[in-house]
DNA sequence: TCAAGTATTTAGACTAGTCTAAACATTTCT
DNA sequence: AGAAATGTTTAGACTAGTCTAAATACTTGA
């Protein structure tokens, strides 16, 4: 059994990976889990004698196999929560993350797979993420950044790449949601900013921070 | 804010309360909590330094206001979350009650109050205790234990007195549930045992500590 | 290549909560 | 009332997790 602390660097070192293929530097965990990074090295020498990850001083951190599926399990549960809290308690995009951050350690051997039927097995949460089934396998969606549209293009959201709560709160005030419908009509230069028209109604200027992390996708996601 | 710890004393001290009306032992809530009395003393110190209970050395242990407040509101969620878990999600009887006791502790001004909503305000929980509204107020039942009943009563089952998984894994099992008619057939004083007929069908021995768990009355339970 | 700068780890201290063993109160029994 | 039994508190130690400050390793760049 590992306790929430211990998910929840796991949880950190795997989101990192990707940007850390050859090792997850201390710094950058310390940052995500808003702690110093003494706190991180303490953490990664017995998360390394518990046979979770492959820890070399000095050299970052690789995930062994038994602490990704600890990961995937937690994510799994975070996802399914958030379902869980957008579709049946109507809260918005911005409210769901700091309650499922919690959720996500409640230990029980039924409760989530239960939960994930009675959802009905949905297979993204409302921030356009997959959602790994019961052995841990999740859809990769093969998304794009807004930015990287052309002039003339269709496309529709599927997902962030941020989740704070000022960005998130932005994107409910201008009813740009998932699924939303974004035409780009204009493209500038010189700051970056794109020119969209969202559900071919509403016509909104968006800045290059925000085309940055949204997430689009010709083809809708199959849910 | 308080720790999930404390608020488990608290709740412990509630509950037991009516046992111990001029003060709470400390070997009770050691017990009740599977603690150590050293370790319950340490804790009503800070508690008490806190504000939420008045302790007096070797006297007890009484609430004070605000640490009832918190006691009923963490109640209040136990036993919404019972109700989710065995309306929404399937679980029985004898399952829900340690998932409960963890979210019981999740965190969030809105998250319960959604909950209720979602659950049609429910009144009781699926032991058939009353739960606190959002003020802290709750009705209470008048009910009666099984084993005061006379030969020919016939009463519902409102509620239990012991929640340990056998107990109620028993019950489960000879149907005996919230809501169930019981006929008291028989008594027989050499063993306090007691025969009767549930829902009109099937004849049952129940033994003495049986019926003293069981709460039963003779008006159904408003919804 | 070696000095300077940056990142990481170690050392030692702190908090929350727990425990055992010893000291101290209270209750009970004669 | 006083001794014995029982219950409670204190003292000191332990674990998990965190922190600051100092020491150490790595990286960069002249």
């Amino acid at each position: 059994m590992n306790s929430s602390t211990e998910e929840d660097y796991l949880k950190a070192i795997y989101k990192l990976t990707p940007q850390f293929p050859d090792g997850v530097l201390t710094s950058a965990i310390a940052e995500v889990l808003e702690t110093k990074a003494s706190s991180v090295t303490d953490m990664l020498k017995k998360l390394s004698e518990k046979g979770y990850i492959n820890y070399v001083k000095y050299q970052g951190v690789t995930l062994q196999p038994i602490g990704e599926e600890v990961a995937i399990k937690v994510i799994r549960k975070h996802r399914l929560w958030e379902v869980f809290l957008a579709e049946k308690l109507d809260f918005t995009w911005d409210e769901i993350h700091e309650i499922a951050e919690q959720l996500e350690h409640i230990v029980s051997v039924n409760l989530i797979d239960r939960l994930d039927k009675y959802l009905g097995f949905p297979k993204f949460d409302p921030h356009g993420d997959p959602i790994p089934d019961k052995n841990g396998k999740f859809q990769k969606i093969k998304d794009v950044a807004l930015r990287d549209l052309n002039v003339g293009d269709v496309a529709i959201l599927v997902g962030v790449r941020e989740h704070s709560k000022e960005f998130l709160q932005y994107l409910e005030n201008i009813k740009l949601l998932l699924g939303s419908k974004i035409e780009v009509l204009n493209k500038f230069a010189f700051d970056e900013s794109v020119l969209v028209k969202i559900n071919g109604k509403s016509e909104i200027m968006l800045s290059s921070l925000l085309c940055k992390n949204i997430s689009v996708t010709h083809e809708k996601p199959k849910k």
